[in-house]
DNA sequence: CAGCCCAATGAAACCGGTTACATTGCGCAC
DNA sequence: GTGCGCAATGTAACCGGTTTCATTGGGCTG
């Protein structure tokens, strides 16, 4: 049994270090750390201690090294701005932990080529990559997939190899969406989002899908606060004026009640407006916002456990693709009966600050 | 010049395939790949052309074992979930990108052991720490603070070795918060976040410098909205009522806002209220609230910038503690005048979904 | 008691980079 | 023409783990 003294700081502590401690062999030490059969019960129990009493923690990188693994999932997202971004981390850090990964996120703000940087410098620092770019002027950097890094996207559209991915049922949202607020009178418009953005073509081609063989009214938006204000603006001054409108996004369906309040048009009583994520302001606001729900913290969740799944090696039993329901929640800007009477259960989460 | 094919996917591509290619020393390749001076400008093309050749990627465990730098940056945060920690992450991602750094983040969730765990799987993954607990029974986790990881420290205490650390002033943004409301008109309650959660005790001192002699009203909350509910409820049925109230956040505020408006209080005539964090949501309610703003995402960017100079070795020339100021947001909550008109320019931001 | 089998152990190779140190070779001064 | 200095290059050690494969030794059978 050594004397010597740890020396914290100096010279970390490795694991012949410990070893030596223990006087086993480096081998030994490695099997009883990580809990492998083939040690006896005293070795195990005197690693064990060396190892705690030298304060030892095994490096990461060496191990990432030598087995070809990191436990750590890469997640790249357009942008970490507003709600719908951080529920998806939310949910995906809920699973990883679960299952004892690490989340290592990075963003890809700016143009393709530096996403695609961003995604070469993930090889050897991630087991498997959760990817989402509605942007199809970002679709190249799926070039820059490794084929060999597992990959579940979500809402990407990716053409050549399949893989593994997660669509939000826009169509379908933006369809029952729609029928909705036709049900309850008449003329719906629609406030669209970017044009260059999948989702918003998804929603425009429900909103279309549901007019049948009326032509509707479509505003052009770009998912901001601001241009459904600007949107709202431009209907509240229509002669004649429709009665009913769709917001590709809540944001920008949040930025249309404002400016049909300034211009003095009521809602729901002039007006419907339903939008579209069911963001947590949705319910806050008044009135409160009729929109498509969808779980975005499951979403994230899913999609790595899906990923997780196949990085273990596992054959995908479903499909590749899956589809996320959404689901209509019906408030006060489209409540034409009762004033929508909010539940204490729809009080309860969002804690802390 | 060799002919052999890349056969992606096989065996990944190493500096060693690349140096052959090139018909160099692995040495060269390297230096020639990270920009050394000591090569020709000749090698230096020829390793380069190799490279992108054979679509090398250099893998970063092995190089992080080899340098001691893994160019990431650990983030542990108590919790996901709500505005206020995404827009840390969001100003922390800013900076690292500017700086050439990944992001790993990380949360706290569970008891005080299952942090010191994932602090501990950090060694070896990370060159630095942002770390985020204002639990004070979280914070024996200081212990598992490896002793050569630079860390900075956000509204977090810790006793022994002082760290860089940033407060948010909690303190004086309560302090003004109640003067403010104090300044209308009377009597000002306050409701309380968790009593072992240091924010909460902050502003609640805060709240009692500001009322100097007079008693005040402290009613419990714990930081969600539905106990800010309970607190309004509570407010609203008291006699004589109190005619102001500051809340310790603003989901608190909004929880109270609605039993105000179901029990027929009507603010800001009746009773004026402020809360603290102005997250975005607070501007976006009617009425709008009064709050203190701290500038999040910024708290966050300088937090990673400070972390990033001391993994430089720059010594820090400031002092250790940094105070970020807040500021006071007066809004219709609390405006008794006019009908706090909300200007376009608070209207831009927040973007997609 | 000899022989065999198998579990436990240890020595050393390996993962893929970086870098200290040795070596080469070229240009220039004498 | 020879020797010197220095820049470019190559060889091999190293980072800290895991894992293959050889070796040891104990328990059991015949």
């Amino acid at each position: 049994m050594s004397s010597a003294p740890p020396r914290a700081g100096v010279r970390p502590v490795t694991i012949r270090d410990v070893a030596r401690e223990a006087g086993v062999s480096v081998a030994s030490a490695s099997r009883s750390l990580n809990g492998l059969a083939n040690v006896t019960q005293t070795t195990r129990e005197r690693v064990l201690l060396a190892a705690s009493k030298l304060r030892y923690v095994p490096h990461t990188a060496a191990r990432a090294l030598s087995t070809r693994r990191s436990d750590t999932i890469g997640v790249m997202l357009p942008d970490l701005h507003g709600e719908f971004f951080s529920e998806i981390i939310r949910g995906a850090d809920l699973a990883a932990r679960a299952l004892g990964l690490h989340l290592l996120v990075s963003t890809s703000h700016g143009d393709a080529a530096e996403a695609a940087a961003a995604m070469r410098s993930m090889r050897g620092r991630v087991d498997g990559l959760l990817l989402m770019s509605p942007y199809v002027d970002e679709q190249a950097l799926a070039e820059n997939l490794a084929d060999d890094l597992p990959t579940v996207l979500i809402n990407t559209r990716v053409e050549g190899r399949p893989y593994a991915s997660f669509f939000v049922d826009n169509h379908g949202g933006a369809l029952a969406a729609t029928r909705h607020l036709a049900s309850l009178g008449a003329a719906v418009a629609h406030i669209a989002g970017p044009a260059d953005n999948y989702d918003s073509q998804e929603r425009l081609r429900g909103y279309r899908d549901a007019m049948g063989g009326a032509k509707g009214l479509v505003l052009q938006g770009d998912f901001t606060e601001e241009s459904g204000w600007r949107a709202g603006q431009e209907l509240a001054r229509m002669r004649p004026r429709p009665t009913a409108v769709f917001a590709a996004n809540d944001m920008m369906a949040i930025g249309c009640l404002q400016a049909l309040e300034e211009e003095g048009v009521r809602v729901p009583h002039d007006m419907t407006v339903a939008g579209f994520d069911d963001i947590p302001v949705a319910r806050l606001i008044r009135p409160s916002l009729t929109t498509v729900r969808i779980s975005i913290a499951e979403l994230g969740r899913r999609a790595l456990e899906r990923l997780a799944a196949a990085i273990a090696g596992e054959k995908p039993s479903k499909d590749l693709l899956e589809i996320v329901r959404t689901e209509l929640v019906v408030r006060g800007s489209s409540a034409l009966s009762v004033g929508a009477a909010r539940t204490l259960a729809e009080r309860t989460g969002e804690k802390r600050q």
